[in-house]
DNA sequence: GCGTAAAATGTTATGTTATAACTAATTGTT
DNA sequence: AACAATTAGTTATAACATAACATTTTACGC
C-alpha cells in the first residue's frame, strides 16, 4: 500500500530533520489551512510507525526516521540517543536479541515491542568536549 | 540521606500498589491540604527515580518501585511489561548489559542511562487465554 | 462503471502529563 | 546565630495525546 498524502509529508518533514520530532514541531512544520490539528498528525504517525518506516522515542516524546529506507523488519533495535547534538542511531545486535529471547522463554512471557533506548553521548560530541577544556 | 516526608509518603503509595502508577494517579491517593500539586509529586519521583529507588517506564508514562529494596544498583536493566494484568518484572542479564556495553564501545558512545521495556504478556495471563478459548 | 464497505480526513473539544517561576519553610554546616 | 543549600507549597501554563463525530476518499468485488 503506498503512503497517503499526510503520511507523506509527515515522513518528509522528518526525513528533513536531524534530530528526532515531536509531534507539535511536526504540526508546526507541517501547518496549513487544513492541516492544523493534532490528531491529523498522531494518525499519521500512527501508521508510519506501524509500518516501522518510523520510531517512536518513548523517552523523548519525539520520532525518528527508521535507518533502514523500507522500513525496520526487526522486532528488536536499540537506539543511542546523544543527549548533547540529539542524533540518534539505530542498530540491531543478534546476540542482544536472542538473549532478550531467552529470557522471555525462561520466563513464559509472550513478547510484544521491544524498545531499547539508550541516552549518552556520541563520539562526535564526546570528541568536542575533550578539545575545550 | 534520609528520604523527605514527601518521598516517603510517595515511595509508600508505589509499594503499596501492583502495577504501575502515573504522577497523576499518585497524586489522587495522596492529596490532602498542603500536598495536592504536580510538581510536588514530581519532585519526589525525581529524586526516587535518582537514587533508584524507583524506576520510570517511558513506555507508559508512569513508575514502579525498584524490585531491590535498597534501590536499583544497576545501569541496565530489563522492564517486562505485561499489557494484561500491568504487572512489572525487573531483571539484570549480564550478558545483555555485555552486549550493550561492546557496542558501545564500538561506537565510542558515552553511555548514560538505559531503558529495556519489554511489552508483551505475563506467563499468568498467558495461562488464562488459554483456558478460555 | 457502480455500489458498498473500509479507511482516511477534518474539526472541535477535552483529557493527561509535565514544568516554570516564585516565595516560604526547613535543614545542614560552620 | 548566620549562612547556604535543599525541600516545600502555590499558581499558572506548557506540552503531549485522544475522544467523538460528520464527511470524504479509496479499495475492490460485481
Amino acid at each position: 500500500m503506498a503512503l497517503t498524502a499526510n503520511e507523506t509529508a509527515v515522513l518528509a518533514a522528518l526525513r528533513q530533520e536531524q534530530a528526532p520530532l515531536g509531534a507539535y514541531a511536526l504540526l508546526r512544520r507541517l501547518s496549513r489551512p487544513g492541516f492544523n490539528a493534532p490528531a491529523q498528525v498522531y494518525r499519521a504517525l500512527d501508521r508510519l510507525v506501524a509500518r516501522g518506516l518510523v520510531h517512536r522515542l518513548e523517552s523523548l516524546n519525539a520520532y525518528v526516521t527508521c535507518a533502514e529506507p523500507g522500513g525496520c523488519k526487526h522486532g528488536l533495535r536499540v537506539l543511542a540517543i546523544c543527549d548533547c547534538c540529539g542524533k540518534v542511531s539505530e542498530f540491531v545486535d543478534d546476540s542482544l536479541s536472542q538473549n532478550l529471547s531467552h529470557w522471555q522463554q525462561r520466563h513464559a512471557f509472550a513478547p510484544g515491542q521491544a524498545a531499547i533506548e539508550v541516552h549518552g553521548q556520541c563520539a562526535n560530541c564526546l570528541q568536542q568536549a575533550d578539545s575545550t577544556p
